[in-house]
DNA sequence: AAAGATTGATTCATCAATCTTG
DNA sequence: CAAGATTGATGAATCAATCTTT
C-alpha cells in the first residue's frame, strides 16, 4: 500500500523530468520517442492500427499525435493500397535521424536516474513485478 | 532499461483504471482524491502553499482543483487572518464523507489491481528502490 | 453493419503573466 | 521586490460522433 504510493510518486518524479530533458536535447517528447521507436521496431513501417496496440494512447489521441509527426517531417503516411481504409506509415530519413539522436539521449537518462539506482538484482524484480502488474490489468 | 519500459507500461495500464473506478464508485478522480487526502492528513485544514508542497501538481493546476473541489463542496476556502496572502482550505463535511468513502475504494482497487500481485518480499523492494528513485530525482 | 481512422467538444495540465499582501 | 495565489493562453489527452472503405 505504501508501494502504491511510492509506485506513483517515483512515475511522477521521474517521468516529466525525462519528458523534458528529450524535448531539450532531441526536440521531441517522450510519447513521440515511444511512437518513432514503435514504427522504427516495425521495421520501419506499420500501419496505425498496429501503432495503435502497440502504444499506450486512445485511437484518436495517437492519430493526432501522427499528424503533428507528419506536419514535423519525422513520418509520412499514405494510404494502404491492400485495404484502403488503412494507412501506412514510413520513417523519414529525419525521423530516423531524430529517433538516434533521442535514443542515445534516453539511454543516458535511463542510466543515470533509473538504473544506476538499483542493483541488478532489484531491477530484476523490479521488471518482474511491473510486467506481472501488465499483465494482470491488461491481458492483451 | 527493460525495467524502466515495463514501469511506464505498468503506470499506463493501472493508473488510469484506478482513476475511472475511483470516479465511478466514489465520484472523484484519482487527483481529487490525492489531494483531499492530503488536507485529511494535515489535520482537516492546511493552506493552499503547504498543499503545494505535498501534492505533485503545478501552483496553477493545484489552484483550479481546489477551486473545483470548493465548487463541489468538498473544501472550504478562506483567507488566513495571520498572513492575508495564504488561503486556509478546510475539509467540509460532505468532503470527509466522500474521502471515506474513497478511501475504502482506493483500498480495495489498490489491493486487488497492485498489492495481491507481488509477494511481500516484492512489495519491500518495489517501495525500496521507488523511494530511492523519488530522492534521487527530486531531493527535496 | 463493422473496421480503420479522423474530427469535435470537453477536460485538465502547464508556463508565463498578473494581482494582492507582506 | 518577494511570497502566495489566481488567471490567460496554450497544448495535449479523452470520449463520442463521424466519415470512408470493406
Amino acid at each position: 500500500m505504501k508501494a502504491w504510493g511510492a509506485f506513483l510518486r517515483a512515475h511522477a518524479d521521474l517521468v516529466p523530468r525525462m519528458d523534458r530533458l528529450l524535448r531539450k536535447r532531441a526536440g521531441v517528447a517522450l510519447r513521440d520517442y515511444d511512437v518513432l521507436a514503435q514504427v522504427d521496431l516495425a521495421g520501419g513501417a506499420c500501419t496505425m492500427r498496429e501503432l495503435d496496440r502497440r502504444v499506450l494512447l486512445s485511437q484518436s489521441g495517437l492519430s493526432r499525435l501522427v499528424q503533428r509527426l507528419a506536419d514535423e517531417g519525422f513520418v509520412g503516411r499514405a494510404t494502404n493500397e491492400g485495404d484502403r481504409r488503412g494507412v501506412d506509415l514510413r520513417l523519414t530519413a529525419q525521423g530516423r535521424s531524430v529517433l538516434r539522436r533521442a535514443r542515445k539521449v534516453q539511454a543516458e537518462e535511463v542510466r543515470t536516474l533509473f538504473a544506476d539506482q538499483m542493483s541488478p538484482e532489484e531491477a530484476r524484480t523490479v521488471l518482474r513485478v511491473m510486467r506481472r502488474l501488465s499483465e494482470h490489468a491488461d491481458p492483451s
